[in-house]
DNA sequence: CCAATATTATTCCGAATGCAAGCATATATA
DNA sequence: TATATATGCTTGCATTCGGAATAATATTGG
């Protein structure tokens, strides 16, 4: 029996705490955003009329409803999402992207950016970086919420 | 500039929300642990002595040492991890997995091998899988918590 | 049209976590 | 030796999260 999968999971764990302990912090000091709330951003930047109801942001987020709701309502006093009532279904009401958020989130992502090549800063080709996300791409390739 | 670094990234987060769904459910149901408790398990399991103090754990774990005092309790009640104090060190207790842990990390294991087999039997060569497993290992290489 | 079911969002509650504080012990320094 | 500092662990507190229950609305099937 090979022992690359188990290894690939173990070390994929691993690079994941590896990563909130990276990212999170200067990402909090400097945007004053968790790693959630920016990513939570980030899905809305990318959809379109920047909107998403809230069971469509739990699913791109693996988060419960009841996560999104939360996450949403500080984001709302920040005035970086606001809300949107659909005309046919009373039920939904959209997160949307503010002007403020729009700014805030590209702020964010050039961090995000700059600390994803610092990662690799060290003993790393383009093309082995391209390699890693190729595979992690397919790995998660037919799931909903890829963040390209 | 390249993309690459921060595609990387994002799939990364994605993944690991992709394992810990796939994985937390059935070790919990099968096993009566959680995937953070067999990871501790794990260490302690390839630790001489097979045991670790706390520090060590939570450094290990990438948790808080008041982590690591929680997380113990339960799989001390369970009989799956005991207590050693240490001779010359009054401060430290170290966490020793029982004769019971051994065979139960050893059952959460193969669980976890299986799964980690699952999670690639699609479209994945063998080659494809090591080289996923060798760049995620240098990502994490020189980290204190490898796991191999 | 009406009843049954499904969907969306929110709130409540229990579980898990980190930080800060506190306690005990060990090590370093004057 | 005596004091100051560092280390290991635990506990209290605040925060965050998911699941269940709830409420409002929509859809489906008779």
């Amino acid at each position: 029996m090979s022992n690359a999968p188990f290894a690939a999971v173990l070390h994929l764990l691993r690079a994941h705490s590896l990563l909130e302990e990276r990212f999170a912090g200067e990402l909090a000091s400097i945007h004053g955003l968790a790693l959630k709330d920016a990513l939570l951003l980030m899905h809305l930047a990318r959809a379109p009329l920047t909107r998403l109801s809230r069971v469509d942001l739990a699913k791109r987020l693996n988060a419960s409803p009841s996560t999104i709701t939360r996450t949403c309502l500080p984001l709302e006093k920040l005035g970086l999402v606001g809300r949107e009532d659909d005309q046919r279904d009373a039920r939904l009401s959209y997160v949307v992207l503010t002007d403020a958020g729009r700014a805030r989130v590209a702020e964010a992502e050039a961090t995000l950016r700059q600390k994803s090549a610092d990662l690799f800063s060290d003993r790393w080709s383009e093309a082995e970086i391209a390699t890693l996300a190729d595979l992690l791409g397919r790995l998660t390739a037919g799931q909903p919420g890829r963040l390209s």
